[in-house]
RNA sequence: GCCGAGAUGGCGGAAUAGGCAGACGCGAAGGACUUAAAAUCCUUUUCUCGAAAGGGAGUGGGGGUUCGAUUCCCCCUCUCGGCACCA
């Protein structure tokens, strides 16, 4: 009888998918249980081995929830806007659409084949037109309330590549893709003002059980402080200068000003608005070339390289000292943080520091640290930037750094000098992206009535389909080359009008696709209230780490967007995160093409069994863990599917009437541990249960494993192994899918034995063991140790000072 | 630099309300079957001293609490992941 996996997993295949057994039933009395997995992104190279790991983690949930009675959702879908088609399009002259559709076909045939118990039914596309009219329509919401803004905003632009790029994908102000230098180039794009939502969504972290490093992420990410903004004069001009900072309370150190090469003070400058003794072209030259970098490469490494700047003639004057404070202008001053203007603190900043030195700018100190140097500062190494008590600051003397903020930070607003402000590292979001592949963005400019939404009953606004999608020249979007699209008649005066050619970014689509598997085909609304009602919060949501943050964020802001609006009907969208692991290459590196060592779950499949590649991707370590691919352990567990099959093919026809003692000992301890494992995902050590109670039963005499016994070994390992399980299922004789079985219960009775054996320790180390009865108490305990052959001997000559005896673990001898 | 996670045999990893360290798998060694090999099965496998009985050491390093510490506390080193010079 030989396991002939293939045409196991042909069988049941088809059966599972042509009689819908996993499809979740709206409105069900049984209790809901919401798994939600990260859609993926189709590509062409079809589904990655990270996928396989991270829904098999997903599937094998769903299953053991369905198991144990849980109306069960779990759906799946495509985030199928992006790039990555767009490129390959481009590239082999086809049209994005039609390479999605292969893309995504293929996906799904390679789900079904691993056997994946999504619901199908509720399969939703973000590129599909009836999907996208609701990613519109929550854009055009976001225009309503506010929270969408078109503004200037510079990005990085490569002109060979003709595409803005995001600041990652610059590096060393090059290109990522080919290598060509990257300039800055003021776009003007939708906005969207993710920071309005910045409170809320941190305190909105307390209504879910993310885990602690996923809600910190988001904190982190967000990162809330209180800054103070200081408006200084300058002298000579009738000017001021407003300074963004956290650290006030070293203002009586502050003996210079930082501008970033866009402030509006400069261009005063430059177009001769204001007047300066200092010469233009130097200052001109500095700024043209500064802002052609991008604020990654600006930023990088700034402290220990030599500082960069050019100085603009221009004092301001410091409140507290009246000291007349140089203006200089520097590049790794971002215009887009604060207020784009610093105040220099040499004494108690290392970047300060270095920049008054190397342009010749007096230090003072103002906080004395734990060495207690009261003296000048005149290396590095002094510079004491996040701890002490303040020195040579008037009133401030004496204070913690601390204290001295919040009192200053008072002090400067009741005297009018500045403003005490709330930021985030957190930005508003830039929406617009000037490509072919995403959704229109459903607005309409129009000269009259400036900029219009597309009215609801008009959506989708549908990507058309056109010959030539390539990015332009001149960056925008080559939506905008197709005039009888772009020319339109504003909703609102009727008069001409353009259409927005912007696209939105891959994020928009995500954002709030879980919410449409509860009702994907629904034409009058995102999803059916009811529904939603139903349904939600999703209950798991397993995902990547690297979505931690941004995903994550996004999804909860639209989220929480939507229900200010009463469109859904809870605070938050997810109640659970975790985080799955990675999957690196057997060379421990990430794989990928060009290092050789991508795995192809396909291929492993078609190889070793789905059921082998599943439990093997599930007992390889850890389910949130790294770890590396290893060839001979995923064989050590198709020896074990092997195994399994043999054993049940030749024994359970002959099965006992009864299983023993030890047979129901271990079964149920078993199914104790892997119900308590399920539910905290610890896999790995389930699938090590699954090969022990597999040695156990191969060692017993057969006669002593009754039908019952066989059943619920099948139950336990069906969430992991579901082909097998199905097949070893109809091998005992039932017609009917194990599937939708009801999990076993384990039966405490089993868990008790009478008998308990004992590690005995003399002196805290391990001498021997004792066998004795459960509730034995010490004196009982002294006696069997003292007759024991060995242990008696050892403490013969021993004087006996004391017992600790810890019922039924262990028992400790002080001599 | 900050935040987060972690360090256990030859390898992946088990075990923490403090109680037999190394489950399970891989690899390795020996054996059975075979003309032989593969596959399969059996045995051994933390290191070390010892022929054995048995002893000693041992969870990154150092200290502490405890009858007892991989687990708790303090200090240090290193590794991985995320953010990154945010004023």
């Amino acid at each position: 009888m030989s396991y002939n996996f293939k045409e196991i997993e042909n069988k049941w295949r088809e059966k599972w998918f042509s009689s819908d057994i996993y499809s979740a039933k709206d409105f069900d009395k049984r209790k809901k249980k919401y798994v939600l997995v990260e859609f993926p992104y189709p590509s062409g190279s079809g589904l990655h081995v990270g996928h396989a790991f991270s829904f098999t983690g997903g599937d094998v949930y769903a299953r053991y929830q369905r198991m144990r009675g849980y109306n069960v959702l779990f759906p799946m879908g495509y985030d199928a806007f992006g790039l990555p088609t767009e490129n390959y399009a481009i590239k082999v002259k086809r049209k994005p659409q039609e390479v999605t559709k292969e893309n995504t076909a293929m996906f799904k045939d390679q789900m079904q084949k691993l056997g994946f118990s999504f619901d199908w039914n509720r399969e939703v596309n973000t590129t599909d037109p009836g999907y996208y009219k609701w990613t519109q329509w929550i854009f055009i919401k976001l225009f309503e309330k506010g929270l969408a803004y078109k503004e200037e905003w510079p990005i990085n632009w490569c002109p060979s590549c003709k595409i803005g790029l995001a600041n990652e994908e610059v590096i060393d102000g090059k290109c990522e893709r080919c290598g060509t230098q990257t300039q800055r180039r003021n776009i003007s794009q939708w906005i969207v003002k993710i920071t309005a939502y910045a409170d809320r969504l941190i305190e909105g972290l307390k209504e879910t059980a993310f885990i602690d490093k996923v809600k910190a992420a988001q904190i982190n990410w967000i990162d809330r402080k209180e800054w103070i903004d200081i408006t200084y004069p300058i002298d000579g001009v009738k000017e001021t200068v407003t300074i963004a900072t956290t650290r006030p309370d070293t203002n009586y150190g502050a003996t210079f000003i930082v501008l970033a090469p866009e402030h509006e003070l400069v261009e005063k400058l430059i177009t001769g608005k204001i007047n300066t003794s200092q010469d233009i072209k130097p200052i001109k030259e500095y700024v043209v070339k500064a802002k052609n970098k991008s604020e990654l490469e600006r930023q990088k490494e700034v402290t220990g390289r030599d500082k960069t700047g050019v100085f603009t003639g221009l004092y301001a004057v410091n409140h507290l000292t009246d000291m007349k404070m140089p203006i200089w202008i520097t590049d790794f001053v971002l215009g887009t943080v604060g207020t784009g203007a610093v105040v220099g603190v040499p004494g108690h900043d290392i970047r300060d520091f270095e920049f008054a030195q190397q342009f010749k700018i007096p230090i003072i100190r103002v906080v004395v640290g734990k060495d207690g140097d009261t003296g000048e500062i005149t290396k590095k190494e002094q510079v004491q930037e996040d701890e002490g008590t303040m020195i040579n600051s008037g009133f401030l003397d004496g204070m913690d750094i601390r204290s001295a903020t919040k009192r200053i930070m008072d002090y400067m607003e009741e005297k009018g000098w500045g403003k005490k402000t709330v930021r985030y590292h957190l930005r508003d979001w830039i929406f617009s992206r000037q490509h072919y592949w995403g959704e229109p963005i459903p607005m309409v400019h129009c000269e009259k009535c400036g900029w219009i939404p597309v009215p609801e009953d008009q959506l989708p606004i549908v990507l058309p389909e056109v010959e030539h999608y390539e990015p332009t020249d001149t960056g925008e979007s080559p939506l905008a080359k197709i005039e009888e699209w772009v020319n339109t008649k504003c909703p609102n005066c009727g008069g001409d009008a353009k259409r927005e050619t912007d696209t939105m970014p891959n994020w928009a689509g995500s954002d709030w696709y879980y919410v449409r598997y509860l009702d994907n085909k629904n034409d009058k609304a995102i999803a059916d209230m009811d529904k939603m009602k139903y349904w939600l919060p999703v209950d798991i949501y397993i995902g990547g780490d690297e979505h931690n943050t941004l995903h994550l964020l996004y999804s909860r802001f639209i989220y929480q967007f939507l229900y200010d609006l009463g469109e859904v009907p809870t605070p938050e969208p997810y109640y659970q995160r975790i985080s799955h692991g990675v999957i690196l290459g057997s060379n421990n590196q990430r794989m990928s093409k060009s290092k050789g060592n991508v795995i192809t779950p396909d291929e492993v499949a078609d190889k070793v069994g789905v059921d082998a590649i599943r439990a093997y991707l599930m007992f390889i370590g850890p389910f949130e863990g790294t770890m590396a691919w290893n060839d001979n352990a995923l064989m050590g567990v198709k020896r074990f599917t092997e195994r399994l099959y043999k054993f049940f093919a030749e024994n359970t026809a002959t099965a006992g009437n009864k299983s023993s003692q030890e047979v129901n000992e271990i079964l149920h301890r078993t199914t104790k541990y892997v119900t308590e494992g399920f539910e905290q995902f610890q896999y790995n050590t389930i699938v090590a249960k699954y090969m022990e109670l597999l040695n156990f039963f191969e060692k017993t005499d057969p006669k002593n494993i009754s039908k019952e016994s066989y059943e619920i070994f099948i139950k336990l390992i069906a969430p992991i192994m579901p082909y097998l399980a199905e097949e070893l299922w109809s091998i005992i004789g039932y017609e009917k899918t194990v599937h939708l079985e009801a999990w076993p219960e384990y039966n405490e009775q089993y868990l008790v034995s009478s008998v308990v054996e004992i590690p005995v320790q003399i002196n805290g180390r391990l001498k021997g063991k004792i066998t004795v009865v459960v509730d034995a108490d010490e004196g009982q305990i002294k006696e069997v140790i003292l007759k024991d052959e060995n242990l008696g001997k050892l403490l013969e000559s021993e004087q006996i000072r004391k017992i600790i005896y810890i019922k039924g673990k262990i028992a400790n001898i002080i001599v």
